[in-house]
DNA sequence: TGCTGTGAAACCGTTCACAGCT
DNA sequence: AGCTGTGAACGGTTTCACAGCA
């Protein structure tokens, strides 16, 4: 998994979070395929959970469902999008046009419904003035607090060496980026008024590693 | 957090994976640096977590501390290393060779002590038969059992649009690749004798954009 | 009848507190 | 005295089971 960030601020599980994420694009597939109700039953046999569990998770959040029923697919879309945010477009911005900052920036994951990259950043001048692939401008770091500003972005991620990590964390913080999803292989604390999420890529290989030792006794 | 897996498999909790991982990196600074003892508390208050935790932990696979005086450094890295799989390398494929594949095979975070990029995998004639930018070779999809077995791989990673996501899982695991970590949106459930992961990057972003909208009210 | 919403129970991971070793 | 290892308490999430509504 993911590393959690230090100090997990009150808000939603994220056990919970992540289940409407999964909730949210089952119903995309289901509306697409004309579908128009659905149990909770049916989603968690899709998922492998339990079905009390998702009724649990969107009971928190209001009575979205039909006793008798099940939930009205177009109905339950809208109002987990709303719930989620994701009813608007946010501005995403990234720091280090690396591989993997352009990878990203130009990845089907990032360009989806409810999301935008407005724009890499990085140090380097050959790679300043340039673009992504998909057309990201690439713009110097130095200018990313009037850049955020002008395009409003709300998400901050973070893609350089691990050196760097918490020096660009504190200048999309101060810029007035309130969340931050940080690729580096170096904890990033939340700083003040930001929600930091980590993800260590190199855990992720050594969790596997661990269970495949784990299994072998 | 990245997307468990659909059945969790009995073995390490993901939590204490995490924490034993951050632990391991501490010790290798810590070595570094000359020290050559660590407590519970030291430990803890670096990651910001309870020192308890961190015994529980530990005390699950043996008895590694030394009462009134802790943890020998080199003695507990070693251990961890065992511990984790780590103490030798394993090899990664990484199946599908685009923006992502790529920078992931190019990453510092993939190319860390304990593993190693085999090969990358396409079935884009123009890509095979070429290398990444650090010279990972691009191997022809349809030969991949081949591959994994002479290269003895035990890891695969999946960086395919999500359509072919669960046909290269199938294929990963038909050649005994026993881990596999999905980086593709669509969730691959757990094939036959192996360990799945999912790491949704789309996820990701979703669960920032729920924390700014809940956080806002 | 069928399925939601929800109190109650079960479960699991975390934290506390202390016995025991050095 | 200092710190580990661990039983017991705690807290939060998951699962169960059922009342209530369509």
């Amino acid at each position: 998994m993911a590393e959690k960030s230090w100090d997990r601020p009150a808000g939603v599980a994220e056990p919970t979070s992540e289940r409407l994420s999964l909730v949210l694009r089952a119903l995309r597939t289901l509306e697409g395929q004309g579908v128009h109700t659905v149990s909770s039953y049916q989603l968690a046999e899709r998922f492998g959970m339990n079905p009390a569990q998702i009724r649990k998770d969107l009971a928190q959040f209001g009575e979205f469902g039909v006793r008798g029923v099940g939930y009205h697919v177009a109905d339950l879309k809208l109002k987990l999008k709303q719930l989620m945010g994701l009813e608007r477009t946010r501005v995403v911005v990234i720091a280090g046009a690396g591989n993997l900052g352009q990878a990203l920036a130009d990845s089907r994951n990032f360009n989806v419904e409810g999301f935008k990259v407005g724009a890499l950043f990085d140090v380097d001048g050959r790679k300043v003035g340039g673009r992504s692939r998909t057309g990201v401008p690439i713009l110097e770091l130095s200018t990313l607090a009037q850049n955020v500003a002008t395009l409003k972005a709300e998400i901050g991620v973070i893609a350089v060496p691990a050196e760097a990590a918490l020096a660009v964390a504190r200048l999309l913080a101060g810029a007035g980026v309130p969340a931050i999803l940080n690729f580096a292989p170096a904890s990033v604390p939340p700083l003040e008024g930001t929600f930091v999420r980590n993800v260590d890529l190199t855990f992720f290989l050594e969790n596997l590693s661990f269970q495949l030792a784990v299994r072998k006794r």
